[in-house]
DNA sequence: AAAAAAT
């Protein structure tokens, strides 16, 4: 199976294959066809299984044909984060570079101006959240009648966040001759209830959870007192093969001292989170994928979704108090069959929540003792997919900061403040992804992590039982 | 127990 097989147009496939792939994931092999044949369809997939691919190309095709009137958007995407939002408009800028498709993307915390400019020039598609999308609309600036399509995404997080409401009545301002594409990871029943008022006749895709399922994501718990949480960071990314860390903690004031306690030890790090402005956050997420920074120190608005190559390691600074978040969190490594590792601290308090993750996942994580920082020893084989400056990163794992140093030098050649260098940059992506890309898969390692015995083999405590002293 | 999203 290809995208050849699928009936999409050869300048999509063209854009494809430049982006450096072939073989559709199993969510794109069912779901584009019928899309192409302008059904209704419910997606039930995990991030990280390439449906953002499975709903942009073929809207890209679909809307091919025809023009875009001013402030009638012609398609409509719905996402819950504006992080997510930016990236599924990066995907039609990826995939749609041989076509001429006008875009707007509507999120929070940026002027508007630009926005509204592009919605009177008139766009194809349309990517938004919904809180600035409907400030749109009541301004008057956006007319939805002559929307055909709709695509509603992580349906189940827009109900954790309190959207159904918005959703509903941006749903009912749409034309009912129109086609619709509902994604969820879960379905609840108030997600039912709005594919069943929503949608017409739709196609059921379903697909296995990555996470759960995936052998190529190392998971292991890591006993620690809670009041020792940064020595045992510190002293693990020391010892482990990081190339980049995204780490999660459960409040955005831990976020925030963690990420100046690594800084202060040398480390460099950023932080994300929702007191951090958009612009800042932007920026943040850039310096990260350029790999002028690391670390990503993170709340969970960078759980789900976000698609950054080369990130070896999750840290759960924070065992997450929703199992679901943990399977979401762990997925920002191992992304396209690399491999990665996802370590979680667990004090005694999380007793019930690690109970809950182990559950959900079906399977019990192996658990080890903080490392202290003299003796400390790699969790697995290396990350094979790491940025480029891998190969000098290997040998430099006492003094983690010579890593850092090469990729500073490297990050120096590209600044990324600088407005106009920045879009230089951007016009460089996907070449730089496509390299990326297939270096990957001419040595893509073994999968590692579903052997029981690797790197540690202490003892593994039984987990209910234990307790710790201090 | 939190975070996210319009201002």
């Amino acid at each position: 199976m290809t995208f050849a097989d699928l009936g999409l147009s050869d300048e999509l496939l063209k854009a494809v294959n430049e982006a450096g792939y072939d073989t559709p994931t199993p969510i794109q092999a069912q779901a584009i066809p019928p899309v192409l044949m302008m059904k209704d369809i419910i997606g039930i997939a995990q991030t990280g299984t390439g449906k953002t691919a499975s709903f942009v190309l073929p809207m890209i095709d679909i809307l091919a044909h025809g023009r875009a009137r001013a402030l009638m958007p012609r398609s409509l995407i719905l996402e819950p984060t504006r992080e997510l939002a930016a990236q599924v408009a990066e995907n039609f800028e990826k995939y749609g570079k041989y076509h001429k498709l006008s875009m707007a993307l509507l999120i929070g915390g940026v002027q508007m101006g630009d926005q509204v400019r592009a919605l009177e020039k008139g766009v194809d598609v349309l990517i938004a959240t919904p809180g600035r999308l409907m400030d749109l609309f009541q301004r008057g600036k956006i007319l939805l009648n002559g929307c055909s399509m709709l695509v509603i995404d992580e349906a189940d997080r827009m109900l954790d966040m309190g959207f159904i409401p918005d959703i509903e009545e941006i749903c009912t301002k749409l034309p009912a001759q129109r086609q619709t594409l509902l994604f969820s990871a879960t379905m609840p029943a108030p997600i039912k209830k709005l594919a069943d008022r929503f949608l017409s006749n739709p196609k059921s895709i379903e697909v296995a959870r990555p996470a759960t399922a995936s052998t190529n994501i190392t998971q292991r718990l890591v006993k620690v007192d809670s009041r020792k949480k940064r020595d045992a960071l510190r002293a693990m990314l020391k010892a482990e093969e990081v190339q980049s860390a995204v780490i999660f903690c459960n409040r955005k004031t831990t976020v925030r001292e963690l990420n100046k306690s690594l800084q202060s030890h040398g480390f460099k790090s950023g932080e994300i989170h929702g007191d951090i402005d958009q612009s800042a956050r932007i920026a943040e997420l850039e310096r990260f994928r350029a790999g002028t920074v690391s670390i990503l120190v993170a709340s969970d608005v960078a759980a789900r979704g976000l698609d950054i190559k080369g990130v070896s390691h999750v840290f759960n600074f924070d065992a997450p108090w929703h199992p679901d978040d943990y399977v979401h969190r762990i997925g920002r490594t191992g992304r396209a069959g690399a491999s990665g590792v996802a370590i979680t601290f667990v004090t005694p308090e999380d007793a019930e929540a690690i109970d809950n993750i182990q559950k959900l996942i079906g399977q019990k994580i192996e658990m080890i003792d903080a490392p202290t920082a003299a003796a400390a020893a790699p969790t697995s084989a290396p990350a094979e997919e790491g940025r480029s400056d891998r190969g000098r990163r290997r040998d430099s794992r006492k003094d983690d900061r010579a890593g850092e140093r090469n990729r500073e030098e490297r990050a120096r050649d590209e600044p990324v403040r600088d407005e106009r260098k920045q879009d230089e940059r951007k016009r460089d992506e996907p070449r730089a992804a496509r390299a990326e890309n297939n270096g990957a898969r001419a040595r893509r390692p073994e999968p590692v992590g579903d052997g029981p015995d690797e790197g540690w083999n202490g003892p593994v405590p039984e987990f209910l039982s234990f307790g710790f002293q201090g």
